[in-house]
DNA sequence: CCCTATATTTGGTCCGACCAATTTGGTCCG
DNA sequence: CGGACCAAATTGGTCGGACCAAATATAGGG
């Protein structure tokens, strides 16, 4: 399941999870290198590791005497992705904020992109549309296609700072809500209401519009989202029971 | 200049501009831990560590055999300090790209703060504006106050994602605009209408209002930066003739 | 010239050690 | 009893050397 195969990695990730677990108080005295290497069987310098890995997270603090831990909303954006797999199912109201802060950055990318496309990218856009509006294809194997668009898109506008940021939330998301089964009911006349959208706003080379349908996709998709995890959460609670 | 006293960070430091310098070819090998040992005459545990927080930027990725140099655009938001700080003088579309993106992000801040807030904090906000349109006080000494207000409408809003988004563009953005003395040129009566609607908005309770004021505010402001940086460039000229 | 077997390089990890700064605990004094 | 002060234990920072396994480079054979 987790990644890296080094042990430093593993320990990092171990102890990071702790931390965003909020098993350490903020503030809080972090245990120290020797303590942990001992807990996890390592050396020293492989939980050494592990910390530098930690602090540039934002998660700790290190200075001769002792590590503290540090609030996880002082944390850097990195630390999202985990976040947001930490439990069987995800923080609903984060997924949220998730999706409004990226639909916003996804509007901003697709308004500029438009905007300032030449006439070939223009071409290439517009097929990208059509693609997506091929019916024979269902959601899940759409992903792909969609998120060859959105990289289309943020080549075109060429916004380093969104580019970093959606960096930071490759967890792959999608990825995630896909293994979970979490799939948002999206209406197909919504779907088909943006491509239209989308496809007026390149034909007219209007980003403005293309910015608002972005922004209106991403309001449905929250709604739907919602409701696609609740909807998760109470079939889990059955099995429960 | 340079930050933490520890030779590990100094290493990091050191390694992670010359990498943001494209002083390294995308996916070229990366120089190896022992010659990076003895060329900044430090242990190679040390150079580890170093190692080990590029990695966590994105910067690196290491494998055994060797360490290979990533694509700056494909490295963590976190680079986006150091980034802006590498040259004598910001880069000018990375620092539009930043206002741009930091604008659509405050104003859906705004928006949310404005119309989740209860009463009690609506009072709150409203004090610091007018602590804001306060004239006896400079543009620079004005910044706590700007800093205390974004602060309040993010506290309200409650965002994590933008608040985590904010904490690696904390590398103060503004800070270092001050002491390069890089100073936007705001007409005053620009400030005097932002403020004036987010007074507005706040009695009204118009979230989309604010929203709509901070975005036209941040695009103005990419404007006037522009222009100072433009400006500041000039000077510099004539400094070296 | 290509492919394979070997030697070298490189990252990953461990151990033991030392230093300096911090923290801790106790002692002494008012 | 409380606070200031001092010494000991703890802790992070760094170093050096060592070993392994994977990856790379090299030389040899087809």
């Amino acid at each position: 399941m987790s990644s890296s195969n080094t042990i430093s990695h593993e320990i990092a990730e171990s102890l990071r999870d702790e931390i965003l677990r909020q098993q350490y108080r903020s503030g809080e005295r972090f245990p120290s290198e020797r303590d942990l290497a001992a807990r996890f069987d390592a050396s020293r310098g492989a939980v050494r590791e592990a910390l530098s890995q930690l602090e540039q997270l934002g998660l700790i603090r290190t200075q001769p005497g002792g590590a503290r831990v540090q609030s996880v909303d002082s944390a850097s954006l990195a630390v999202l992705g985990p976040l947001m797999q930490l439990n069987d199912l995800p923080n609903p109201v984060l997924v949220d904020q998730f999706l409004e802060t990226f639909g916003v950055l996804a509007a901003l990318t697709a308004k500029n992109a438009i905007n300032t496309a030449n006439a070939e990218q223009l071409i290439q856009l517009k097929e990208l549309v059509v693609q997506l509006a091929d019916e024979s294809v269902d959601l899940e194997g759409m992903q792909p296609r969609w998120r060859e668009f959105m990289k289309t898109l943020s080549e075109i506008a060429d916004n380093l700072v969104v580019r970093l940021i959606s960096n930071d939330l490759k967890a792959q998301f999608v990825d995630q809500m896909m293994r979970l089964g979490i799939r948002p009911d999206l209406k197909k006349s919504s779907i088909k209401r943006l491509l239209s959208s989308l496809r007026v706003s390149i034909n007219k080379k209007d980003g403005e519009l293309a910015s608002e349908a972005m922004l209106e996709h991403f309001e449905e998709l929250r709604t739907a989202m919602s409701e696609a995890i609740g909807l998760k959460a109470s079939e889990i609670r059955k099995m429960v029971v």
